[in-house]
DNA sequence: CGGACCATTGATAATTGTCAAAATTCGTGG
DNA sequence: CCACGAATTTTGACAATTATCAATGGTCCG
């Protein structure tokens, strides 16, 4: 294999092609940066990055999946965002010199592309169309935060159950001829630091969803849901 | 008074110079832009956008303060900002048909200055510098949703009480030998509404934080807290 | 001064958190 | 491929917190 052709493999597997916000850059520009981009990789659990630590790079997730989450006052794990391919993080830190509001860790391994602030910097002053590019991904994951934000804001948690088995069966789920499986990116506790919510409690909510003949656990990470609409009643008008 | 004059003031008064998003435009181009320019006024309570409508222009807050809320399906309204001077809201909708996200609704008498879609599309295009103003603007949003996010999720709701009282003394409060005066944007209900709590359950830890000495109450809208270490302490680790 | 609106307080019910124990699942190594 | 131990999840009982409903008390404005 010639050194040559692994480089052109690299361009394509790597973040270029994968990433929405690289996309409009024309192939000259694609190898510049190309050389400019530094590769980390981590393994499930390692830390990608430590709330308040200081940040001089903007992360691109090449491979896997990854979960920004904030400490809370009483101890528990707030998560905000799970990260997946072509998602990116750190661009917080590119006008000002502010630290990390949250913490990044992976959940399974994780490939990454990072590029140094001030590169990246340039990149916005050269091609505006990447600015507003990032502008529009900034504002669905503000979308997606102010749908959050709803839902955690409800009291009644049925209905925030039922909103995240929306959320995951869109983003994780697969179909089938039983219904729709769901992948779920993390375990039980997981999903309780992001609906807020005690373990137990949501334990117990799946296993009423469970004797109602709503969901059906497959195992610890696998749920099938026979009948989606169930669930959208269960999640209320969104 | 000369129409010319008075033109000047305008600018000066207007959008303009109070917006940070647009201060990197020089003097010929701000006249250009100022002639797209379409005002608005409303009234306390009248409704500047309703979820789910059609969206075609970028609206920046002139005058007055408005909150932007989501209706939940349990029937209360989730506050997801509170838009002051300079503040602006549309941006989502610039690049994407998507209809309105959440409803605003005016405070206070407020003065908007609204863009259309593609006009303020091409001053991105043009001017770099405003994209990337609006990417360190949205930064700053997206910081505060996930700080909301995370406080919201902490099921102690003293913690909740002080981490608003520290937002809010921060952004309406005045100093006073006596302490910190906090005018309050909104009622009771709109507290309540934005922290996703009820209202009679404000009013309860208020009173509590009265009894305690922690804060007193001038009148419906206005707080005092002699001291705001005791409020951070209740707030917890933020 | 009066009326409408908003805020407070009380009593009760419903929900969820907490702690502890039992059951299940998962991964590893034989 | 099975078995074992560790980790995670489920379940139960109880305590704590908050929502709800209803009535009272205040405040603001014309």
């Amino acid at each position: 294999m010639v050194a040559h052709s692994k480089c052109n493999r690299c361009m394509d597997r790597l973040c270029m092609h994968k990433v929405p916000i690289l996309s409009s850059l024309d192939k000259e520009d694609l190898k510049k940066i190309m050389k400019l981009i530094r590769h980390h990789e981590y393994e499930k659990g390692e830390m990608l990055l430590f709330d308040k630590d200081a940040m001089n790079s903007v992360v691109i997730i090449n491979e896997g999946t990854a979960k920004a989450y904030k400490n809370t006052p009483d101890g528990r794990e707030q998560i905000l965002y799970i990260f997946s391919e072509g998602d990116f993080f750190g661009e917080q830190n590119l006008f000002s010199n502010q630290a990390a509001t949250y913490s990044v860790q992976a959940l399974q391994p994780v490939k990454t592309c990072n590029l140094y602030r001030d590169q990246f910097q340039e990149l916005l002053y050269k091609y505006p169309e990447i600015a507003v590019k990032i502008i529009g991904e900034l504002g669905n994951r503000m979308t997606r935060l102010e749908n959050a934000l709803q839902s955690i804001g409800v009291r009644n948690v049925d209905n925030r159950i039922g909103s995240i088995l929306l959320e995951f069966a869109q983003k994780y789920g697969t179909r089938d001829r039983m219904g729709t499986i769901i992948h779920l990116p993390f375990s039980r506790e997981g999903v309780a630091n992001y609906l807020g919510v005690a373990r137990e409690t949501v334990s117990r909510k799946f296993s009423q969803l469970e004797n109602d003949g709503i969901i059906q656990s497959l195992n610890n990470k696998e749920i099938l849901i026979p009948d989606m609409n169930k669930i959208e009643a269960i999640a209320g008008t969104n």
